[in-house]
DNA sequence: AATGAATGAGTTTTCATTCAT
DNA sequence: TATGAATGAAAACTCATTCAT
């Protein structure tokens, strides 16, 4: 099936598709260097040789330096964005939901090496940048807000304590979801990002104290 | 006694004590600079400027404008190394010196704004800078292992649980003590520093969990 | 004759003309162009997008940039000439034809904006320019050559005088034909071109005029 | 006399001194640069090497490109301003008066190659940075209504024609004070400035002479 | 000690020109 | 023929660092 006149469509989309695999490929070696070296050690040059092309050519794809990484951290936000998505649809307790996108997180640094890297370098950076940038701003917002209704839910559910500001859990969680220093124990091979999982998901949920429960300074009433 | 030439060790001292006194100055300026604009919006002139000198003073005092941000990075972990001692040796619960750090944490964001703004920001831009300096290197695993310390002898004493990792609550512990983002909360009076401080605390020592007691999962147990 | 085959020399010419009528629309374009920004200013690729084309194209009609810019000078002073050639031959007083000259100069400056703005600014821009082609150099001594000979022919017929060189009749004849400044007057409609071209005659032929004459160099007393 | 303390005004002199001296080589090298090769093809490298500095020398005094050809501009212009003061508070007609200031622009053609090479060339080429300058613009503003009060009193006592307006033979003077094609005559010897200037003044002033009147648009007949 | 002029390596960015498709 | 992706030379500008005074 399917064919009919399977040339026509493509022939538009082998430039174009073409490009984008360029605009990719240039994106996937800044950000590799940029988790390396950082932004301003980082020259357009550098990613230019890595990728095997010239200078010129990668601002034929990005008007400038500071574009490049709009584009990157913006694609990575809309990644991140897809897998809270997906997540929050699927069943189970809002505790399970939150460890599959920590168990997601902790399983890319040593693969992929992204999420993590950008959403805290970057964000805590760039902060600047993303002020200026409406539209990261505003995807910055969503992911957020996607977060927040899930631990809405779960207050609402009784699974948890209306006791948090919904704020402060959301800050919280993505502060230690994309916690950098965690990386050590990871390349270091002292904790697998299972354990790495199971051992926050049980520190946010559960706390560090013994008998977790009790009334603990008589707390928030 | 020492009574007999008063002035030459003093006079040595003077200068000294000028000298130093100049050094700390361009510091605290650096300081603000640099949390005001990063490490790499900020030029020497523009330090020297703002201190009211020349360029060539800050030379005299910092080889190097890495050597700059290594002093200032230095002098803001040995502040943090010194409070952490104070507060281990005081009475209380594990708990709650572990609240005084936090409390003074969250209390100089507004006020000072150090420690927070350097160890996470520039202690995760700059980790490079920190692999690469031994001495820094060193203070930030000491501050590590007095943390863990207070870590230990809670488990020790049945407060804490057994459970999570000494090394992932030390990171986890000083992940949130420095977590930026909480900063918007503070500034923008959302919550007071005494009421993150209670939060936080909150998360850690109970966990967002309604009955955060009971087995989860049935670890614990 | 020739029309056993019809087809085939049209077919040759059609392909030509429309080469022609390309190169044309490129150098009107560029003409445009180049007034508006400069030619420093002015890209190729700015060009091509305003002629719908791409700047490959360009360069099918163009060798270089600098020969557009070639091509576009030596096209105005063809046409600048033709105008003088068709003056020339006219009845009249070599006033009367000047003015002519005159009048399709300042008048066509709010409509084509074309020879005043290049014969002064592009040929003292780019003096470098016409001394390196050699054809452009003739063509400007063609023109030079023939309003010469009108200031000659005015003088054998006694209607100028003798007194002023017609090097420099000549020179500035063409320096106020061409002087960018009175387009300020123009554009801002505080005089007309006809008004221009009356002011400028007054002055250039009241003084050149032989019945003017009387002392100079002691006249005014 | 004054040899009472001879250094300490000095002092603060030397350093300034130099500074200003530096400045004044570097626009000097510049001008002859400018001239040379225009605005465009001259790069800051280029003045730089042709001063004996380092590019980044040429920075220290001026903040940009641009504001170097403004400096250059405006000193130019002062230079100018100042000359046709001089020449205004002198007695003398009109005439003889104007005479001197075609006299000083031709004559320094030669030898210094300065005004005449930035009135016209720069104002025609940079007329974009006039605008954008205000001071520019006011400087120039000054120079023209200069020169349109020396030609109001010629009119006023009776020596100039008030049929052209004094808008028109200002931009007319300047016109051809500043034509740069007069250059050829002067560098090729065919002309003396003296003979340059008895003719370009008697261009203009048997016009604009009320003697020189007669019919007009029917003299010569 | 303090200054600040001088340096030049390094960076971003532009754009004329080429060439494979 | 037409395209437009790719190149790389060139240019403006910055700034850490040095050093003569």
């Amino acid at each position: 099936m399917d064919n009919t006149q399977p040339t026509h469509p493509p022939k538009h989309s082998l430039k174009q598709r073409q490009r984008e695999e360029r605009a990719a490929l240039i994106l996937r070696t800044a950000n590799a260097l940029l988790i390396e070296k950082g932004y301003y050690a980082t020259s357009i040059d550098e990613i230019a040789a890595r990728v095997g092309i010239s200078k010129g050519t990668v601002y034929l794809h990005f008007a400038s330096k500071e574009d490049l990484l709009t584009a990157l951290i913006e694609q990575q936000i809309v990644e991140f964005l897809a897998l809270v998505d997906a997540v929050i649809s699927q069943p189970g307790t809002v505790r399970a939901r939150l460890e599959r996108i920590l168990a997601q997180a902790y399983g890319s640094i040593q693969t992929e090496r992204r999420l993590l890297a950008e959403l805290p370098d970057t964000i805590t950076l760039t902060k600047t940048l993303i002020q200026k940038r409406a539209n990261l701003s505003a995807r910055v917002d969503e992911v957020m807000a996607r977060i927040a209704s899930l631990f809405e839910e779960g207050k609402r559910t009784g699974e948890l304590s209306p006791t948090v500001p919904t704020p402060l859990m959301v800050t919280t969680f993505i502060g230690l979801l994309s916690l950098n220093d965690y990386e050590q124990f990871l390349t270091s091979g002292q904790y697998s990002a299972d354990e790495l999982v199971a051992a926050v998901s049980h520190t946010l949920f559960a706390g560090w104290a013994v008998a977790s429960s009790m009334g603990e300074k008589g707390e928030i009433s």
